[in-house]
DNA sequence: CGGCATCCATACCGATACTG
DNA sequence: CAGTATCGGTATGGATGCCG
C-alpha cells in the first residue's frame, strides 16, 4: 500500500490472487462483513459492536470496502443524520467462504493454542 | 500485536475467531501456505517464488507459522545446512477453506476492479 | 450521530552487514 | 545456505478536538 496518491492506492500489477488476499488479509474487514451479515448496521453500533476498533480505523475500513464494492452506505436525512452500512450482493457471494474459514477458526483453535504452548516450552529451556 | 515480550506476543483472551483471523489476517502467511501445498520447499526457494518478500519477513512469518504448529521445519546436516520448511496436518485441513477464498478472489476480481472505478470516478468529479 | 483533521507513539519493513 | 542484528524511513493506529 502506498500513500502517494491522495485518494486511493493504486495496485501495480501483480497476480489476483495476491490483489484480492491483500484486501481480505485485513482483520477488521473480515469482521465488519462478518457482523453485517444479519443486517445493516448504523456506524456507532458497528463501533460497539466490534470492541476493540477506533472510529478512524473502523471509518477507514469502511471506505476500503465501499470501493472495493462489499458494503454501502446510505444516508437517511433524519436529525442527527442517520447512516446505514449493508453488504452487497458481491458481499454475500463471499460469506460462504468466509464462514468456512471462521468455523476452521473456532474448530482448530484449540490445536493453535496448544501447538504454541509446546512451541513456547521449547524456547524457554533452550 | 505488541513487542513487549521479547518471545512472542501474549494474546489477552478475545473470541477464538478473533484470534485466528489475525494470524490469517496476513498476507504472507496465506501466500506461503498456498506455495507449500505442492510439497516442502527450502528457505530460499521459498524466497525466491514468493516473489517481493524480504528475507527478513520470510523468516519472522515462517516463524510465526511454526509457533502455530501449521509449518514444519526440518534441518538437514549436510554442508552447506539445508532446512525444508512443509506444511503440518493442521495445515492441510486449512487448504480447503483457503482454498475456497482464492477461488472467489479470482472469480470476483473483475467485479471488484469495476467498482472501484466507479467509485473513484464518482470522487474525481465531486 | 457520523464523521474528518491533527498530533504523536510505535509497529513494521527494507536494506545492509555479519555469522555458523 | 539459512539465517540474526541493527538502523532508519514509513505506514499505521490511538487519542483528541471540532463540525454539520
Amino acid at each position: 500500500m502506498n500513500v502517494a496518491n491522495p485518494r486511493f492506492d493504486v495496485y501495480e500489477d501483480r497476480c489476483p490472487t495476491r490483489l484480492v488476499l491483500d484486501r481480505l488479509a485485513d482483520k477488521w474487514a473480515l469482521l465488519l462483513m462478518l457482523r453485517l451479515t444479519d443486517g445493516p448496521l448504523r456506524f456507532n453500533q458497528l463501533k460497539r459492536d466490534i470492541k476493540g476498533i477506533s472510529q478512524k480505523v473502523l471509518s477507514q475500513t469502511l471506505k476500503k470496502l465501499e470501493r472495493d464494492g462489499l458494503v454501502t452506505r446510505t444516508v437517511y436525512p433524519t436529525v442527527p443524520v442517520t447512516v446505514e452500512y449493508a453488504l452487497t450482493p458481491l458481499a454475500a457471494t463471499l460469506r460462504e467462504p468466509v464462514e468456512a474459514l471462521t468455523r476452521w477458526a473456532e474448530t482448530h483453535m484449540p490445536a493453535i493454542a496448544a501447538a504454541q504452548q509446546a512451541y513456547d516450552a521449547g524456547i524457554e529451556t533452550r
